[in-house]
RNA sequence: GGCGCGUUAGUCUAGUGGUCAGGACGCCGCCCUCUCAAGGCGGAAUCACGGGUUCGAGUCCCGUACGCGCUACCA
């Protein structure tokens, strides 16, 4: 039992690809819980996987973290106390442990090629056997690792497994445990000199003190071997959480092949930091006890808790993350949300270098509560950014014996002496409808149509309060003339 | 195949032996309304299956099915 002592928890991605939503989970999760609790959130990279792992990934998980605002204590970028962070520079300190274990019998060095090992495995499922190394080379001699060294084999070395139950108290699952008879001695360190996965992480996780090692379901049959590991090098292994997998619709796991997977997309469609973290909070947790939905990362933070982890898969259903999505849009402030709008506007090429904030501001005012997506700005701010094309063929279809001409120049003479204020306009423009008897429907639509260029957009009176007296009327004017 | 973990509506979940099984997303309908949203109101839809235990089971036990994970010199 680790007692009285600072939570420390670690997130420990392998820079194999961008920052993945799932990843993203863990993360939150483990942040949430060091942090509630006064701890300390520790970011390590995983990389011992020298085939996979690439420089641009490593990026790309700082760049993820930090968008969403899970900003670590202790990192690669920022240094600690427990140093080196990347488990690349920490290959003599595996090596230390490696010698001891080997120096006191707990270890040995397998010379079996990848093929023999293959064939091994292939006759014990032919026979319907448990596959498990066979411990062949448990007891070779210092004659024998010398012919063998001479054709050229180079050893890994095996962690010797005593047979018996190992089991543990998973913070969220309760006692699970396995019988490591089934297991075969497993390896520790690679020919290539670098520890696998399952070793590094418990030298490191022991060494830079984590309370607590929170991570992905897919995690539970790998603590079985380090708790092995734990044992062998006479350590007390940490508390253990294991949280539900994240699963595409088709139920599939979560992988880099279907939809969209990293951050990086999530955040080029135009979803808010805030929206993930709340979604990915929900999928696999719930605060209990309120129906709200809603909270900050400062919020979650308080009421966060491992007990209250979802054992069961979950699905990411990304019309919530829609929802949640639109929710957090329109709790932005206009100021705010505008802002956020601009890269999406410059790339629809609808902004400049130069953005008139003040009135981009009044634009959002009037597209916020209509906007699920940031993405989806280009489509709502068009028509206040650039001249619509006059759509010629709704407006006839919607008129059908109604002058549009009488119409124009009723609503323009009214408008020309008008104090360009909404509630002035409005007056205007009603004043002109009951003049001329038009229905509701059609009215107004074809005043959207003719200023607005859409069937759809926000309300008219504010748009056209926004969009400015000149603009309003050379609009009109320019569908009078189409409609000749 | 073996081992592990799981299974409340299409999806995320509440629920810890006695509730009309609650909420949310989505879907459908109505209201509001100058369109689209937002908002309000209402509706359809759930305890995987089979055995136990118990006066009583979504809740406890066993089995089956299904899903997922692991079974690597990946993490």
């Amino acid at each position: 039992m680790i007692v009285n002592k600072i939570v420390r928890v670690r997130i420990a991605p392998s820079p194999t690809g961008d920052a993945h939503v799932g990843h993203a989970r863990t993360a939150l999760y483990d942040y949430l819980f060091a942090k509630q609790r006064g701890g300390t959130f520790v970011l390590r990279i995983d990389d011992t996987d020298t085939a996979r792992n690439t420089a641009t990934s490593e990026e790309g998980v700082y760049r993820g973290l930090r968008w969403l605002g899970l900003e670590w204590d202790e990192g690669p970028d920022k240094g600690g106390a427990y140093g080196p962070y990347r488990q690349s520079e920490r290959l003599d300190i595996y090596g230390h442990y490696v010698n001891e274990l080997l120096a006191s019998g707990k270890a040995y060095e397998c010379y079996c090629t990848a093929a023999e090992l293959e064939a091994e495995r292939q006759a014990q499922i032919e026979a319907k056997d448990h596959p498990r190394y066979s411990g062949k080379c448990c007891n070779l001699t210092a004659e024998d690792k010398g012919h063998l060294q001479a054709e050229g084999r180079v050893p890994t070395v095996r962690l010797k497994v005593i047979s018996g139950i190992v089991g543990f108290t998973d913070l969220v699952r309760g006692w699970i445990e396995a019988d490591t008879s089934l297991m075969g001695d497993f390896i520790i360190l690679k020919s290539s000199g670098i520890p696998v996965y399952n070793f590094a992480t418990v030298i490191d996780d022991h060494l830079m003190e984590m309370t607590h090692v929170t991570r992905g379901a897919e995690h539970i049959a790998n603590t079985f071997n380090q708790l092995l590991t734990y044992k062998a090098l006479g350590w007390t292994a940490p508390h253990f959480a294991h949280f539900s997998i994240m699963l595409n619709e088709d139920r599939s796991k979560m992988s880099k092949r279907k939809g969209a997977t990293f951050l990086g997309q999530y955040a080029e469609m135009g979803y808010l930091p805030e929206a993930m973290l709340n979604f990915l909070a929900f999928l696999g947790w719930s605060p209990g006890g309120t129906e709200e939905e809603i909270y900050t990362l400062e919020q979650l933070q308080k009421l966060f808790s491992l007990e209250r982890c979802t054992v069961s898969n979950a699905v990411f259903d990304i019309k919530k993350l829609d929802w949640i999505n639109a929710k957090w849009i329109r709790i932005l402030s206009p100021e705010d949300l505008a802002s956020r709008l601009v890269p999406f506007l410059r790339k629809a090429d609808l902004l400049g270098e130069d953005v008139d904030m003040e009135f981009l501001t009044q634009v959002t005012r009037l597209i916020q509560e209509r906007l699920p997506r940031l993405d989806e700005a280009a489509t709502a701010c068009t028509t206040f950014l650039r001249e619509p094309a006059v759509p010629v063929d709704e407006l006839r279809q919607l008129l059908g014996d109604n002058d549009a001409q009488v119409c124009i120049s009723a609503v323009i003479d009214s408008l020309e002496s008008v104090d360009w204020d909404e509630a002035e306009i409005e007056q205007a423009i009603r004043r002109i409808q009951e003049q001329l008897g038009w229905s509701t429907k059609v009215y107004y639509m074809f005043l959207r149509l003719a200023v607005m260029g859409s069937k759809v957009s926000p309300p008219l009176f504010s748009s056209m309060a926004v969009l400015g007296k000149e603009k309003v009327l050379s609009r009109m004017q320019r569908t009078a003339a189409s409609l000749y």
